[in-house]
Order: structure tokens, then sequence, then C-alpha cells
RNA sequence: GUGGGUGUCGUCAAGUGGUUAAGACCCAGGGUUGUGGCUCCUGUAUGCGUGAGUUCGAAUCUCUCCACCCACCCCA
């Protein structure tokens, strides 16, 4: 027990970690190209922020949460998802106040009390981005882009993007009431979870994976078909501008997004390569957000990708990873006049920024050579009492095998060479 | 919250009631008191997830609990 992980959270050893730093790398550049800047908050906020963000009837509100009470009586909830907190610091420094809009990304660890499996657990990692202040289409598009663009790079091939549109509040108001009228006469007919659907989340019910209920939802009304006038534009903008990009996508009508903050543009990014949890990014337009928790009315639209889902993803199609970055020399020495004298080699190639690994833990040379072999080094240095009297070193190449004597001050040129 | 599966060395894994629990890899040391990735040798589980029971005897049978995995739900 003491020595497990809680369930549903994983280390991230250092062999994993290359992978997790090259794949944030590639975003934080992404992010850069497209003129987006970091922004960090806190892990945990107030429960309400969340009750209120992401909306008090959605499952991640009511069942998911990792709320606790501070020492002062305060309800603290550990961040589930990053649209909330990234808006709420959007609305307490006046950044409305600024330029607009204002692009965010985020890489940041997640919170949901869930039973945990493939590609789901309970800390997660997500990277994202918001947009903040403009209803334009072409942000919609823009947004989906960079998901597109950060895929591609990675070398993520065979990824569907799905979208839709599900509408604003009052067109979906419409729709939800057209639904449950098509549904009631059948109401007995549907499964238990269903019913429980129908009033609070009738749109779920058209993608129940139970047989009765899909023959009940055969040939229902579709929320496209209620878009409102600004609504119905607006999607048929976002499909141009995904058509100029040459963005692949397909329209479906069964996105419906589990956190109330969404409106009209709904996204997601699927895979069928990993098993059942195939979502690895969700985004959309949450337009009513901002004004929601209190700020100026302000539209807002972004994404979520799970890191972990997208490593999975990564390792299913092949795309590459890197494991096991090199060292560029390591020192190795015989006898104690040299172990000195291999040390302080190291620490110098290190000002000069390289990369230099020596031998911490006694072992004779044959060992060290193991070692160096082991922490992939491209040169291994070996200074014993011959160098140190004629002021050289043994170089050998780790890779060809070649060794030659070399004066300590063609070093440079040497592992300059091999960049 | 519901269902299914699995639990033997760091890892993979043999073993299905009978003395000391195979093997491989990894790791460490050595064959070579100055040379790796190959080879050879040596070493590493007082224990078979936990607790109890059946038995002369259990990793092997029964039950309890626990953990992990997978799926549903929902989502990243």
């Amino acid at each position: 027990m003491l020595t497990k992980a809680p369930k549903g959270t994983k280390d991230i050893l250092p062999e994993q970690s290359v992978k997790w730093q090259y794949v944030e790398g590639k975003f934080r550049d992404i992010c850069r190209r497209y003129g987006i800047r970091e922004t960090r908050t806190p892990v945990f906020e107030h429960t309400e922020l969340f009750r209120r963000g992401v909306g008090d009837t959605t499952d991640v509100v009511q069942k998911e949460m990792y709320t606790f009470e501070d020492h002062a009586g305060r309800s603290i909830t550990l961040r589930p998802e990053g649209t909330a907190g990234v808006a709420r610091s959007y609305i307490e420094h006046k950044v409305y106040a600024g330029v607009k809009p204002e692009k965010v990304y985020y890489i940041i660890p997640c919170f949901r009390y869930e039973r945990p499996q493939a590609g789901r657990l309970r800390e997660f990692h997500q990277l994202g981005t918001e947009f903040f202040g403009t209803e334009s289409m072409m942000a919609d598009a823009e947004v989906i882009s960079l998901a597109m663009d950060f895929f591609r790079e990675l070398g993520v091939n065979d990824l569907e993007l799905r979208i839709n549109s599900i509408g604003c509040p009052e067109c979906r108001a419409n729709y939800r009431k057209a639904l449950q009228n098509f549904l009631r006469p059948n109401y007995e007919g549907l499964s238990d979870i269903s019913k429980d659907r129908f009033e609070r989340n009738p749109m779920r019910i058209l993608d129940s994976k139970d047989p009765d209920d899909q023959k009940i939802a055969e040939g229902a009304p579709v929320m496209l078909d209620y878009l409102c006038d600004d609504c119905r534009k607006s999607f048929e903008e976002l499909q141009t501008n995904l058509n100029a990009l040459g963005i692949d996508y397909t329209i479906d009508p069964k996105i419906v997004r589990g956190l109330d903050y969404y409106t009209k543009t709904a996204f997601e990014i699927v895979t069928n390569t990993i098993g059942a949890q195939g979502t690895v990014c969700g985004g959309g337009r949450y337009d009513g957000l901002v004004e929601n928790l209190g700020g100026p009315k302000t539209p807002g639209i972004g994404f979520g990708l799970g890191i972990e889902r997208l490593l999975i993803v990564m390792e299913a199609c092949g795309a590459y990873l890197p494991e096991n970055p090199p060292v560029d020399i390591f020192v190795a020495f015989v006898g104690d006049d040299a172990k000195n004298f291999a040390q302080k080699l190291a620490h110098d190639v290190r000002i000069k920024g390289f990369s230099a690994v020596t031998d911490i833990a006694e072992r004779n040379l044959k060992g060290q050579f193991k070692y160096a072999d082991r922490v992939n080094a491209r040169y291994t240095a070996v200074i014993g009492d011959d160098e140190i009297k004629s002021g050289e070193l043994t170089v050998k190449n780790m890779i060809t095998g070649d060794q030659k004597r070399i004066r300590t001050e063609e070093l440079d040129e040497i592992l300059k060479s091999a960049e």
C-alpha cells in the first residue's frame, strides 16, 4: 500500500518522460507558430467554479470530482478539466480589457474520480488551447487546424475529425422539445439509462448502444435541422473555412459533448486504434461560459487533448518517439590519480555545453565501458597514468569502435563533429 | 455505480497436492589488476497478492479480502 501509487495514477519514469517532453515540446512549438502563449492556473479551484462552469448536472461534477474542505472550511476541488480555470483567470485579471482575441495554451494534470481502464486515469494530463473574444468561425477553424497540425507533425495519421453544431441555448431548447416529442410515444420501450436521460439530456439517447434504444431513435430529428439562422450560418462558415484549409472532416450529429458550457461548434478527433477510449481530442465553442462565471459577455473556443491517449495512439501507429537520449562523452579512468582528472574533465565538457557522464560508482574499466554503453555514450575517453603523463586522452568512438590518442584541446572538435 | 478477467523473482514465465519452486531476460561480480555491445562462469524468490480452511503434506483444492487489467456509463 505504502509503496503503491494510488489507483488511477501513474508514475512517469525517465524512459517515459523523454517521450512526454518530446510531445509537449512539439505542442509548445506549434503554439508559438500560431502566436499562442502559455497560461498556468492552479491545480485546485473553488468547487463552485466547476459547478457553475462545467455544469451542475454533468457526470463530471455530480460524481467525478475530487472535492475536499481545506483547513479554513473552503470547498476546494482538484480541476477535472482545463477550461473553467482558464476562464476564471481570464475574468479575474480583466484580460478582456486588453487585446482581443486572447489566445492561450496549457499543459496540465486533471483529476476525475472514475474507474480506470485503457486510456482513462484518475490523474490524467491534458494539453489544450483556449481563444477568448472572437465569434468568428475563423477562430474555430484555426483551433481545429492547430490540433490537426499537431497530430500530423507527430506522425499520427488515420485520425478522423468529426464536427457538429449543438447550437445556442435558444435553438437547443427547441430541439430538445422536438426530440422529446419524438421519443415520448416509445418512452416505455427505452432502457433505464435512456429513461433517465429523457429529462436530463435527451440528446444522449441518440448514441445509446442499446439495440432497442437505437430502434426507437431511428429517424429522430437531428439537431442540425433545428439550428437558428445564426447558428446555421456559423456552421456553414466553419465548413467553408475548413475546406479552405484543406482539412477533411465528417459531420457527426451525435457529438454532444458532456460539459454544459459548449455552444455551436463541437468537434472530436477520434481513432479506432486504441480500444474503447477513441476520443483523443475534444473541443468546441463556449460562448456563454465567461458571462456565466460573472465576466463580460465573451465568446470562447478551445480544445483539450489527452496526453496519455495521444501516446497510446502514437505507439499503436508506429509514430516516432524518442528513447534513451545519447550522452556526448563518457569519461572512463584507471587509477586514483586519473579519478579526479576524469571528474574535472567531465565538468569542463559540461561547462562547454556537451553532455558528459563519468563513473561515480567506483567500477573497474570493463564495468565503466559497460556503463558507457548503457548510457548510450557516443564517445568514451580513457584516462590512466599514461595519459596523465603525456597530457593526452584516449578517445574511442563507441559506434565505429575506432580509438585514438588526442590532445585534450582537440576534444572540442570531436564532440562538435558528432552533432 | 455495474459487469468480466488476472494475480509465482525487477520483467516475461514453467509448474494443476508430495522432499531443496524450472527457464529466459535484466542487474551485479568475475574469466581479461587498461576497453562496451558477442561469449563463458558465478550470484540474486525462506516464497508463489492477503487471511483463513481442507490435508500427514498446498503455488497447486475451498472461501474471504485486496490489488491490477478490461468493458459499460461518461469523457481526454
